[in-house]
DNA sequence: GATCCTCGAGTTCT
DNA sequence: CTCGAGGATC
């Protein structure tokens, strides 16, 4: 570097200067100097740097205008899984909690850090060497997406840690988020230059950091708060929770001042209550409050269960409610001819979103609430998600109003609607003859979990039914680009792509293939159970279900006996597929209109033909492998790991012998293990099995 | 026969 | 997410 030492020098202390000004601002709120002393400071970097590029690097304050748009996001996998909490709705189960707690502890009155739950979006920031290097969403809570240049312009987020002990490297979870007087003031920006509106802050902070020009996320005005660690390296982890965000705060990151430590469930209670009062007066909307056990080794102790830590839980204010008029009740058609009521309701605004309709699911619910046109009734988003009808205002009932009645025909195609004795929905008997459930089929066949055939959405299928053009599966393989001219949003371009994305569905494995035929009672699950099974297409084409039924008696009678005297027992036919969902299959299978279709498909290459196993191996990575069980694993039941294993293809036994090729060993281990050291068999803990089971 | 668990199906909105 | 049905288990 040909650069002058003094230059590079000056660079670094604007730098450092706008860096501390930021932090006053954003994260201590409380500026030092006036915002036209900050733009002086900033121009002057920024002149430097345009005057000496070789000086601009990624972490100058500069760079927090955003960069070039990205063509996509990368994912990124979390070092350690960002997992959800457990949710609490009643004081009831923070009482449960706090005893589970207690139990799990042995101790009574036990200390937690209380802090609000933001209604923002996790994140994880990773500093290297103090360095702001990598920044993610949480997505599904192991892979998100690499945000980073999105999250270098969120000015609460400091591109430089600070202070003595920065660790070597450290992971920083929290949420980003906007303030709602910022929401507002950025809604009315949107609204003057004619763009879209955002329906509430946490939407805008979602869209903003989602988005692939980080140029537009600079204009954003998103904020950071930091509430935990995934990971340090090079540093001593402090002994509690609360120890931990001072330590973060020291570091320059911002955290909530709310938070606060606290005892027992009269002190989580008091902490609920008092943060529900002052919900309103927050910059910030939350939509319950974290309770954290406060000491970490406690929380090491209690460990996880399946999906959720066992040391925290999310205290949630009840959903918000709001009061609407039931234009009318309509029936909605599905796929297996359900027939749902569902509520259209005058707009309202409930939970940060309109809600303009609401299922009522079936007659009984409707009967129950008492639901009728013309009613005005109370409107929530259960779970903070999926509208309902809580209930129902008798006294504004309009005179007149007449109860909701299940159509004796199909609103779509006039068919008969029959309920059965043992079932809660009223059905359309159309079957395929229905439009609608045609539609819902096609849809099913092509959704992203079944045949992933992208492009062929609502608008496109009701075209291709009403149209005439498609009418089973089948079609949807001999739709060229002629056939798709002259429909609706169906240029050339988006027709060749739905053209290629058929092309591309095609060969389809086995399970997705059974999953897309929409056989009624048979799921993603049953499908693969079934494809494993069978092996290949032909195999579950042909079929003898009804020796089938009587095998799998069989061994289910021959276990119990087995069971019962302790004996190894037999592998289970069709695990978890009954004889009600045999029948069904069996029932579809015997249709000639239905083998007709599979022939079609098959006739087009829809679905592989290839043999997936050797009859009788179960598929899997761990097909073959044999594993024995024992002592008591930390988060794992013996039917959860055994599970696990299982679905991969490896079996389970009962005693270690020369053929057992894994030893799972949890705490307090019988004679099992000692045997296998004996016969040096491999042993894992449950770490180690379930690696076993991911990395395959 | 009772009970627990898992899976399937339907659903909302952006 | 929630409800209901089917399957496994005791």
């Amino acid at each position: 570097m040909a650069v002058p030492r003094p230059v590079e020098a000056q660079a670094r202390k604007l730098r450092a200067e706008i860096e501390r000004h930021n932090r006053q601002y954003y994260v201590l709120d409380a500026p030092l100097v006036n915002d036209a002393e900050y733009d002086r400071l900033f121009r002057e970097l920024q002149e430097l740097e345009r005057e000496h590029p070789e000086l601009v690097s990624p972490d100058s304050p500069t760079q927090r205008v955003g960069g070039a748009p990205l063509p996509q996001f990368e994912q990124f996998a979390h070092h350690t899984p960002m997992l959800s909490l457990n949710n609490a709705f009643s004081a009831d189960e923070v009482v449960a909690f706090d005893k589970r707690v207690c139990e799990g502890l042995k101790t009574v009155n036990v200390e937690y850090l209380a802090e609000p739950k933001f209604d923002g979006l996790a994140i994880s920031l990773t500093y290297e060497q103090g360095k702001f290097t990598q920044g993610a969403t949480r997505g599904d809570g192991y892979t998100g997406e690499d945000v980073t240049p999105n999250l270098r312009t969120i000015k609460s987020i400091p591109l430089h840690l600070q202070g003595a002990g920065v660790p070597r490297l450290i992971e920083i979870r929290g949420e980003v988020l906007m303030y709602r007087r910022d929401f507002e003031r950025m809604n009315e920006r949107q609204r003057e230059q004619g763009e879209k509106a955002f329906v509430n802050p946490r939407n805008a902070a979602a869209g903003s950091l989602r988005q692939l020009d980080s140029r537009i996320t600079a204009r954003r005005p998103l904020r950071f708060f930091a509430y935990a660690i995934g990971l340090v390296e090079g540093a001593a982890a402090p002994a509690t929770h609360a120890e931990l965000e001072n330590w973060m705060e020291g570091l320059g990151l911002p955290v909530c001042p709310e938070r606060r430590r606290v005892s027992g469930v009269q002190g989580l209670m008091q902490f609920y209550d008092e943060m529900a009062a002052r919900r309103e007066e927050l910059p910030y909307d939350i939509d319950g409050v974290v309770y954290k056990v406060n000491s970490l080794a406690a929380q090491a102790r209690l460990g996880y269960v399946a999906r959720a830590p066992r040391f925290a839980i999310a205290h949630k204010f009840p959903a918000e409610e709001a009061s609407t008029e039931v234009q009318a009740i309509e029936v909605q058609v599905g796929r297996t001819g359900a027939l749902t009521p569902v509520a259209r309701l005058k707009p309202v605004f409930v939970g940060g979103v309109t809600v303009t309709n609401a299922t009522l699911h079936n007659l009984d619910q409707v009967r129950a609430k008492d639901v009728r046109a013309g009613d005005t009734v109370i409107v929530r988003r259960a779970g903070d998600v999926i509208p309902e009808v809580a209930r129902v205002l008798p006294e504004k009932r309009p005179r007149g109003a007449v109860e909701f009645q299940m159509p004796s025909v199909c609103p779509e195609c006039g068919s008969k609607v029959e309920r059965l004795e043992s079932e809660a929905v009223h059905r359309c008997t159309g079957g395929l003859f229905c439009p609608a459930q045609r539609k819902q089929a096609l849809l099913h066949f092509a959704s992203r979990r079944a045949m992933d055939i992208e492009g062929l959405g609502e608008k496109l299928v009701d075209q291709l039914v009403d149209g005439g053009i498609v009418h089973t599966p089948a079609g949807l393989y001999r739709l060229g680009l002629a056939k798709l001219a002259g429909l609706e949003r169906m240029a050339e371009k988006s027709a060749s792509n739905v053209v290629a994305a058929i092309e591309k569905s095609k060969r389809a494995p086995l399970a997705r293939f059974i999953f897309a035929l929409g056989i009624y009672h048979v799921g993603e699950e049953v499908a693969k159970v079934l494809a494993r099974h069978f092996g290949s297409l032909a195999k579950f084409l042909d079929a003898d279900w009804d020796a089938l039924i009587a095998e799998k008696e069989r061994v289910q009678k021959e276990n119990t006996r087995r069971r019962n005297k302790d004996e190894t027992l037999l592998a289970p036919i069709l695990h978890g597929v009954g004889p009600e969902i045999i029948q069904s299959v069996a029932n579809f299978l015997r249709q000639p209109h239905n083998r007709e279709v599979i022939e079609q498909l098959r006739a087009s290459g829809a679905v592989s033909e290839e043999e997936i196993l050797p009859p009788g191996e179960p598929e899997g990575a761990l097909s073959g492998k044999s594993f024995v069980l024992t002592g008591t694993l930390p988060d794992l039941s013996r039917d959860e790991a055994k599970a696990l294993i299982e679905a991969q293809g490896g079996k389970v036994v009962g005693s270690v012998s020369t053929k057992t090729d894994y030893v799972v060993a949890g705490a307090e281990p019988g004679s099992k293990l000692a045997r296998a050291k004996e016969l040096g068999i491999p042993v894992l803990d449950e770490a180690g099995l379930l690696r076993m089971l991911k990395g395959s």
